[in-house]
DNA sequence: GATGAATGAGTATTCATTCAT
DNA sequence: CATGAATGAATACTCATTCAT
């Protein structure tokens, strides 16, 4: 037996459709919430369902009452994050501004690090597991999504509005650029000395990015 | 109780300096080799004692003979990690030509993620729990270091060598940038459908991340 | 490391004082029971968990979920004994005739050794490991009881009515002699051939021994 | 399995012929009196073979080739302790004066509990397991020795030199309140406030004892 | 809906003992 | 004689899950 294979990945119904009551929807968020927090700090073998319990205020039984095993609320984290973390790249819009356009783009994904910290780093988290459970949608609608934004990229590059760079390796750098402020943050704060959430940094490092990533590192004739 | 905690992290001395039979020194890097690699991949509370020991073909037994816990084990390979972590950093010349200095750090950033992936995701997964055993490294010696090579990069700037961008966040972006081709890989290759462990995807990836870090988004006057 | 130490002997509250259901108060019941045989025969160390969930007839799992660990089953098996324990002493009047008061005394404990030879076992274990549980109580509520009675024996002995002898060393004398029938039971089977639970054996030991303490060994004036 | 059965009890021979060094004896030797230690506290189950060989100075590994199992430590241990406890008893004088003859018994085992503490502890803990292996041992030189003093003392009732008391629990009364110094030490420390190792302590227990053995608690008429 | 009771498979660690040198 | 290496059987305790109410 693999250990540590989410079981079932997969295989179960979204289920999404059920009808709840108020109690159950609160109750439902009460536990993603928590488990969001759980599992984005151990992972998910090293995550225990007794404290998503404490965490979301109720008992292991009623917890599994809502959600039959670990793997579930596990997979349903997943499947709750995975909107929201595609949204921003899907707003790029090939008719924009490029330096308008990937500026937003660099905002929302380093908002997005401050907000929701946790999902990051639970993405983060499945990752490094090997990403048993979300292997298919990277290899389906994320692969799709960014092939057609590098097509956009690519296109901005024809036109010379940006200069021909890889679009995929651009992808990546945004990505990880962005996400380390929330999956690094120990390190971020050890060395800044600032926490993440404060807002004059997040705006210092967005200046920072934004500058790097258009700028690049080397002079430029008739710049300072 | 904070769950998860690694107890005693950091009171311990290194104790490197007892004598060792040769053995004992195979033993010991079979066994951090095994824990290397499901540490990295399931973090802390989520490895298996029986598994490090599998991996390192000894009995659970003979493990805990050499290292009496498992907190014990994982210290050990994060100490073991950290020296090589920082090497590339140190190698940074202030003497030397920008462009130069910071295509090699680049590119043994890479390297090093190439090479040992697994240590690359052992430092983030202890990063995602909080840092419970490195703290103290990352305030005290990465800290230094690092403040030391931004006074470089500043100083390359006062010099026109480099545009004037913020050094630390120059680093932070070199850091997730290479190590995201070990971090993520599940998602770099889902996405191009290489291995991050073929040769020439790698000098694609070094090629577009020099690029675009030296030279930036924006056209250049004069650049076609 | 302080071998076989109870942790954290003393500190936790009483926490007598959580509602509890029947089951629960049941269970709890079975399990003291099946915790006192054991340990009394082997000691803290000596003792197994699974022979006491065996004894009390639950999984290891189901005792462990009434209590959290063996030091704590300990440690409810003492709380619970010391009183019983102390009981007899404190019935000690300082307004009856001393004969009688003390007759009666030594036929409780005697009484006492017969009904619950485990809890004098698990006392005298207790004992010969120090009293690392036990210790405040000896220093505290007995040393004031024992103080207490001892006054009353002085008391008796101003007014003429008993020998003036050591207080102290008599009630010593009185447990001692008293619990050593259950507290070395295979020695005096051995050598009396007669079960301590033979109701016959026991009356002759209450004869012989008050008839000893009462009249002492030299003898007396006017007496056959 | 009857857990915590010594194995192979009494089927061993003493093997005590065998010739040995100078240093063996040392070792040997060495070996009994940290056995002692902890056995006498822990007893047999709850004494730890490394904590034995801790104690005394030496490997695990090497202890074992003295003695080839934890159980032969045991019996070795108590072998060595049986004479020594017998002795005493052995000294009494059907020819001499019963008070001097008994109070010097009651002395010689006042003063074995302050001098061999713990092998006093050993025996009791031996009890308190149903003594497996001296069982054989009680049942017969002990029966034997009680038996032929019980004699002695009736012999002495008999001409009037003591009153008629039951010997067998006289011996059982005496040998309980001597070792109750050595066995309940916590207990007689926190009560008293004095060690048992204070050499006033014990003659004050010592007198304390043999008035109230001798005089009884009956006021004698002629006596203040 | 919700909870307490119960459990079997796991999980880190200990321990007596054996083996090789 | 003595020790380091190795191990299998414990041993205390955890954890996801099921069951009854």
């Amino acid at each position: 037996m693999e250990a540590g294979r989410i079981p079932d990945a997969g295989t179960e119904p979204e289920s999404d459709g059920a009808p709840r009551t108020r109690i159950q929807e609160k109750n439902r968020a009460r536990i993603l919430e928590a488990a969001l927090g759980t599992f984005s700090r151990f992972g998910y073998r090293g995550a225990r369902v007794d404290q998503i319990a404490e965490d979301a205020g109720m008992s292991k039984s009623n917890l599994l009452y809502y959600f039959g095993s670990k793997s579930e609320i596990y997979k349903a984290v997943l499947a709750d994050l995975l909107d929201r973390w595609l949204a921003p790249l899907r707003t790029l819009d090939p008719d924009g501004d490029p330096r308008k356009e990937l500026t937003a783009y660099i905002e929302q994904k380093l908002q997005f690090s401050a907000d929701y910290p946790q999902a990051s780093r639970l993405f983060a988290n499945e990752m490094l597991q090997g990403a048993p459970v979300i292997r298919d949608v990277l290899a389906g609608p994320l692969k799709a999504l960014v092939d057609e934004k590098s097509q956009v990229l690519r296109h901005w590059a024809e036109r010379g509005r940006i200069r021909p760079v890889d679009p995929t390796h651009l992808i990546f750098l945004i990505w990880a650029t962005t996400q380390t402020y929330a999956d690094f943050a120990p390190q971020i704060e050890a060395i800044t000395g600032t926490g993440v959430h404060d807002e004059a940094f997040r705006r210092q490092a967005l200046q920072a990015l934004t500058d790097l990533i258009f700028g690049g590192l080397l002079p430029r004739p008739g710049s300072p």
